[in-house]
DNA sequence: CTAAAAATTTAGGCTTACCTAAATTAATAA
DNA sequence: TTATTAATTTAGGTAAGCCTAAATTTTTAG
């Protein structure tokens, strides 16, 4: 079983992966908020146990072993997440922190009590995607509210959860999952947006736009 | 904050404490399942950060700062483990080895969102009192089963959570909180009982009645 | 193409919390 | 009361994960 460190450090690979980003050392340094010779010294240890391959000087990849792990991890962080929004009302800009302890320590046990609670959700409250006990990850096919043509209608499928005041900010502006709005006007000199949501018309900056994901509709 | 160790050393000199045994390096080491050589480094730097007060080769005891320390590791167990009951229906066997590691990562705020989703409860489901948030602890005034004298007639306010398979049998054997049950026989040799539950008349064992703690009616 | 800057790794240390073995103190039995 | 046994503490170590500073490698700018 993966220490509780190891886990963080698999855990955030694996999004810095699938952010297409290389995965550095000071990358994850960054994430982490760790020092990067801190992260060579665990990079070695994790390279060690086949959690990854890590390329001096270049950087690291996740082994099949090393992404089981992380999938493990997020699967108990965006379940319990889930269950904090349904089932204690915490709001979504609230949950990611709460996670971020109890994943570690969540029994298999109360992982399936809770998965079952929920009604085998697939999304956690902010869009993304649920990992399946088996390893699967639906991918969610949705692009950034900044790349949205004028004009377009869509669909709001994922926030990013990163930074809880975003998130507060776009409850505050009345979006939320699964929301409709149209890109109203593109603004060119600051690639800001204008959006209508409902009868609301609401200017939006790139910070934001590119914090939504979208699907046409 | 504490750490995770220091607050399972507090709980458990609490523990001991409660019980009215002298609170020893063995009988920690014993508790917490460490040598008896680090108990001794452990509660030295305790002592120094004024949790508790240590008399070499005596034993030691809680300052007023750590008594209250345990009592809000106790409090965020006893809560999560009525959470664990109530919500997600989990046997009162099960409760206490989920809530050991819950304790220690569980926010004030899951604990207010708890703690009113409960309705404020005061005691878990072993019967054993939830501590206030101010540092109260109602003592529940219980004897052990096996001090009912023979006729008694006795309700179930307590059963000792230490040990899993213990709780199970009271179970099978049809008692649970609140139960109702007359002491019907004591045999002298042994010190077992035969005990009343409804119209089944049940023998058992001292080691069974000693963990039973009821209340005369 | 090379020199400076940036990123990464190595070296040497620190803290927490554990361990075993040896020394010391307390308890117990003759 | 004293010798033995039991409990406790001291001494010296270990492993995990972190750190800073120095050395090395890679990238970038001129």
């Amino acid at each position: 079983m993966p220490s509780i460190n190891v886990e963080d450090y698999l855990k955030h690979i694996y999004y810095l992966q699938e952010e297409g980003d290389a995965v550095t050392t000071s990358s994850l340094a960054g994430q982490l908020n760790i020092a990067a010779a801190s992260v060579t010294d665990m990079v070695k240890k994790l390279s060690g146990q086949h959690y990854l391959r890590h390329l001096p000087y270049r950087g690291v990849q996740l082994t099949e072993k090393g992404r089981r792990s992380a999938l493990k991890i997020i699967r108990k962080h965006r379940l319990w997440e889930m269950f904090l929004s349904e089932v204690l009302h915490f709001g979504w800009d609230e949950i990611d922190e709460e996670a971020e302890k109890f994943e570690h320590i969540m029994s298999d046990k109360m992982e399936e009590r809770i998965d079952e609670v929920l009604g085998f959700p697939r999304v956690d409250p902010h869009g993304d995607p649920i990992p399946a006990k088996n390893g699967t990850v639906k991918n969610i096919r949705a692009f950034p509210l900044s790349d949205a043509p004028e004009g377009n209608s869509v669909r709001v499928l994922r926030v990013n959860d990163a930074n809880p005041e975003l998130l507060q900010y776009v409850s505050s502006i009345g979006l939320s999952l699964n929301k409709r709005l149209s890109v109203k006007q593109r603004i060119k000199f600051d690639k800001s947006l204008i959006i209508k949501i409902g009868s609301k018309e609401i200017a939006i900056s790139t910070v934001v736009a590119e914090n939504i994901f979208v699907e046409s509709v």
